[in-house]
DNA sequence: TGTTAGTTGGAAATAATTATCATTAAGGGA
DNA sequence: TCCCTTAATGATAATTATTTCCAACTAACA
């Protein structure tokens, strides 16, 4: 995991570089996505911040996660079940491990898909720019408890 | 390509091993899904079919969707920006390669999948019982055009 | 300190999907 | 073949997540 207050850092100054004002609202937001261990969403965000700061609209938070996402600095996870969460401590594509039952995310090690990338580019040739990689299942705990 | 008749034969017999009743609207839906080349949405779905039966409903082309997916009988695509997409040929997961420009969806062979499905699993002690590998680029015609 | 353009809050609008409910019809049994 | 039961359908309303609108506000810079 990155330090969250080099990766709060990093996302203040592309904002600032960018010529946005770098306001209270926005900077708790940023700040919970620099964090961002539990891969928290958009709702999630909003309450946590409402706790210090009763007025935070939720529109806020979406407009806030849609100008950082521009910038790069933020990962948007989409689900199958239609929810978002993100990650802005890890914004660069990478392989999640999702557990169905009580929505646990890992991220683990894979060297195999920077090649796996070429040989799609190779293979289809298409400018490969971007991709997704989750895998579903069910972790070591929910199996315990299954029995 | 699996042969779309024995997909559809495929998948009219298991709605009929689980009980559900083969009306003419169902069997457009499955008709399609078994073709599905070109990975149609929901919307797609119903302009298709309301060309020869007008009174086709959306609600019955969602309902029949989720029906056939419980049933393992086809793949929902989803994307980044909401839009869902369905594959009733090819059921399984299996890679996708998507032209961010043109929309194209290409079926990439990558062998490696499978090994990396066993390296996840042993690195995390989940159960893996699904994944979903999309990649985005920019397909060789779009490429040509952009010049 | 004043100016200005970007930002905010709150509500309304939008879009995709799901639920509701009265009506219809598939499919098994008499 | 004709009922009868029960699932399926069509049309619409409800729901959910997200985006847009707009008046009021404020960060940033001269």
């Amino acid at each position: 995991m990155a330090d969250p207050k080099k990766r709060f850092e990093i996302i203040i100054q592309k904002l600032r570089d960018n010529g946005h004002k770098i306001t209270p609202q926005r900077l708790a937001i940023v700040k919970i996505l620099a964090e961002s261990e539990d891969h928290p969403s958009v709702e999630n965000i909003h309450v946590q911040i409402k706790k210090d700061f009763p007025t935070m609209s939720l529109a806020t938070v979406y407009r806030n996660i849609v100008l950082i996402k521009s910038l790069g600095e933020v990962l948007e996870l989409g689900f199958p079940d239609g929810s978002n969460r993100y990650d802005g401590n890890k914004p660069n594509p990478h392989p999640h491990v999702i557990c169905i039952k009580c929505k646990k995310i890992v991220d683990p090690d894979l060297d195999s898909l920077d090649e796996m990338k070429k040989e799609v580019a190779s293979e289809t040739n298409f400018e490969i720019l971007n991709h997704r990689l989750d895998f579903f299942g069910i972790c070591s705990d929910c199996l315990a408890e299954k029995v």
